[in-house]
DNA sequence: CATGAATGAGTCTTCATTCAT
DNA sequence: TATGAATGAAGACTCATTCAT
C-alpha cells in the first residue's frame, strides 16, 4: 500500500491514526493532524477531501492490515484449535498494541454511511475467515459460532483497554481461556 | 424514579435518549433536545448543567434500568441454564427494542472521565451479577466466563442493529444458540 | 429615605450596592442580588423595573448620601481652609470605607442616558457646594477651582483603591497634603 | 508599531478602539468590530484570543502612544512651568481629540487582572515622568504632587467629554489655569 | 405582595474548508 | 504540489424578564 500511495499519504494516515485514536473523531482537529504530520493544513485536502473521508481512509487501512495479518497468521496453524488460538492471539495483541488509542474503538463520526459500510464490510470479512475455518471443521452454524468467538475476544478487549494493571503476559492467558471455552462449547454442540 | 425526579426531568431524558441514541452525542444539538421535549432551550439548563452532564444522566438512568430489570428477571430462573437464558433474552431484547437508537452505543463524549467511570461501573455490575451466578454453579474463573457470555451476546447485537432482515423471532434463536454454546463450553472446562 | 421607601426597597439597594460595587454592572446578576437580599428574583421587579433602573436607584441613593453628608460636615468648619479640609476628609474617607467596592466607580451601564444624567447632576451639585465656598472666599473662577480640588482628591483615591499597603492613617496625610497644595495654589492665583 | 505588527493587527485595534470607546466593552460585539474592520469574525481570533485580550491589546497600544507622545513633548519645554504646560496640553488635547469615545474611559471589563495591571502600570509610568520633573525642580513629595496635577487635569476632562459647548480654544484656557494653579501651589508649599 | 420555573433572544467562540500565492 | 490566512456557519450557554400560582 505504501508503495501505491505516496509517502505523504501514509504520513497523514499515521498522524490521523494516533490522534483520532487518542481523542476520537470529534475531538481531533484537522489542524492537529496537519501539525503532527508536519505539513500544512491545506495540504490535507490535496489527499483527502474531508475530515470524514480521512477518517474512513485511516480506518480502511487499519482494517485491511488487520485482515491481512490474521489471514497470514492462520496459514501457520495446523489444527482448528491452533488456528483459533492464532486468531485469538492476533485479535488481543492488536488491541494490546493499541491500548493507548482507546477512543478509536468507540468514536467514529455519526451519520456517515460510508463509514458504517466500511465497518460492516470489515466485520463480514473477519467473520467469514473464521466461519470458513469452522465450516471446514464440520460445525453447523459456522457464522454464528464465528461471531460468538469474536464476541468473546472483543469483550476481553475491555480489560486490556481499561484495566491499568493488565500486563502483556495476561494476553496469552486470555487467549488460552477464550480458545478453550469456545472449542469446548463447539465440540459439544448438538 | 419518575416520582423522585420531576416529570420534566424524565421528559428531557426521554428526548435526550432518542436523539443521542439516533445521532450520537456530537451530532445532537441541545436545541433539538429542547424541541423534542417541548420546552425552551434555557429550561434544559435548569435541570442539567451541560450537554455532557445531560448525556451522563441519561446514560445513568438507562444503565440502572438495565441492571434493575436483569436482576428482577434472574429471580425467575430455576437452573443455571434457565437463568443464563433469561439474561441472554434480556440483553438481546434490550437492543432489539432500541434498534433504532443504534448510535448510542458508539457515540459518547470523549475525554469525559465521569462518563468513562459510569460505563466501567455499569460493566462491573453487570459482570458481577452473572459471575456470582456462575460462581454458585461451581465454575472456576467466573468473571472471565461472565465476560465471555456478555461478549457473545454483544456480538449478536450487531446483527440486530445492522441486519435489516432481522426479525423478532430471531432474537429467541440467538438466545438459545448463545446459551447452549456457552453452557457447553463451561461444562467441559478443565 | 428608608422611612419613605419600604424596608425591602433599601434591602435590595444594599445588596445591589455591594455586588455592583464589587463586580460592576455587567458582571452582577439579578439573581445574585436577589439571593443576597434574601428575596426571590421576581420580587426585584416589584420594586425596580429593570436592572438599569435598579443600578440608577442605587447610585442615586449613594450620591444623595454623599452630598448630604458633605453638606452637613461643611457646617462645622470655621475658616475656608478648615472647610476644605473637611471636604477632603469626607471625600477620601468615603472611598476608604468603600475600598472593597472598587468597581462601582468604573463600571456602569453604557448607553443609559438616565445614568449619565445622574452622574452629571451629582458632579454639578458637588462642584457647586465647593464653588460656593470658594466664591465666598473671593476667588475668581470658583468652578474651575472646585473641579481642580475634586480632581486632586479623586486621584488620591487611586492609592486608596489599589495600594494594598494604604492604611487609615494615610488618609489624613493626603487630606493635609491636598488641602495645603490647593490653598497655596489658590492664594497666589493672580 | 505598525511595521512590527501587521497591518491587519492595527486595523482591528483601530476598529476596536472606536467601538469600545463609543459603546464600552460589554456593549460592543465582536461581530461589530469585525464588520468595522472589514474582516470576518473568525479572523479576529487569529490575532486576539478573546474579547478581553483584544480590549487589553487596544488599551496597551493607546497607553503606549500616550506615554510616548508625552515623553517626546516634554523634551521641548525649557522651564519646569513650560514643561508642565506641555504635559497639561497633551493630556487635555488627548481627551479633546477622543471626545467621541467617551465610554472608553469608563468601561472596561471587570475582574480582568491583566487589564487592572495594565492600568496601574500606565498610571505608574505617567506619574513617574511627572514626578521626576518635579523632583528635579527640588520639590518634596514629587509623587503626590504629580498625582495631584494629573488629578486636576483629569477632572478638567469631564468638561471636555460632557459639555457640548466646549470648544477647542477652551482647551488652552484650562491648560493655563491648571498649570498656574498647580505651580503656585507647589511654589508655596512648606 | 411574593415566588421561582420557564422563556428565548443574544453572543462568543470554534474549526472544517477554501483559495490566492 | 504546498501553504496558511481568511472565512462564516453553527451551537452551547447565559441571564434579564415574565407570569401563573
Amino acid at each position: 500500500m505504501s508503495q501505491v500511495q505516496g509517502d505523504k499519504w501514509n504520513l497523514i494516515l499515521d498522524a490521523a491514526y494516533e490522534l483520532f485514536g487518542a481523542n476520537g473523531f470529534y475531538e481531533t482537529k484537522m489542524s492537529e493532524i496537519a501539525d503532527r504530520a508536519g505539513i500544512a493544513k491545506g495540504t490535507l485536502y490535496l489527499y483527502f477531501s474531508s475530515k470524514e473521508q480521512l477518517f474512513a481512509a485511516m480506518t480502511k487501512r487499519d482494517f485491511e492490515q488487520f485482515l491481512e495479518q490474521i489471514a497470514n497468521g492462520l496459514q501457520q496453524g495446523e489444527s482448528l484449535k491452533e488456528r483459533l488460538s492464532v486468531a485469538a492471539s492476533h485479535h488481543l495483541r492488536y488491541f494490546y498494541d493499541r491500548r493507548d488509542y482507546t477512543k478509536l474503538f468507540f468514536m467514529m463520526p455519526n451519520n456517515d454511511p460510508e463509514m458504517l459500510q466500511e465497518i460492516q464490510s470489515f466485520m463480514a470479512q473477519y467473520i467469514r475467515i473464521l466461519a470458513d475455518m469452522l465450516d471446514d471443521g464440520g460445525f453447523t452454524e459456522p457464522k454464528l459460532l464465528a461471531k460468538s468467538f469474536v464476541g468473546i475476544l472483543d469483550m476481553m478487549k475491555m480489560d486490556i483497554l481499561f484495566d491499568p494493571t493488565f500486563k502483556e503476559e495476561d494476553v496469552q492467558q486470555r487467549v488460552v481461556f477464550a480458545t478453550n471455552l469456545f472449542m469446548n462449547g463447539c465440540m459439544h454442540q448438538k
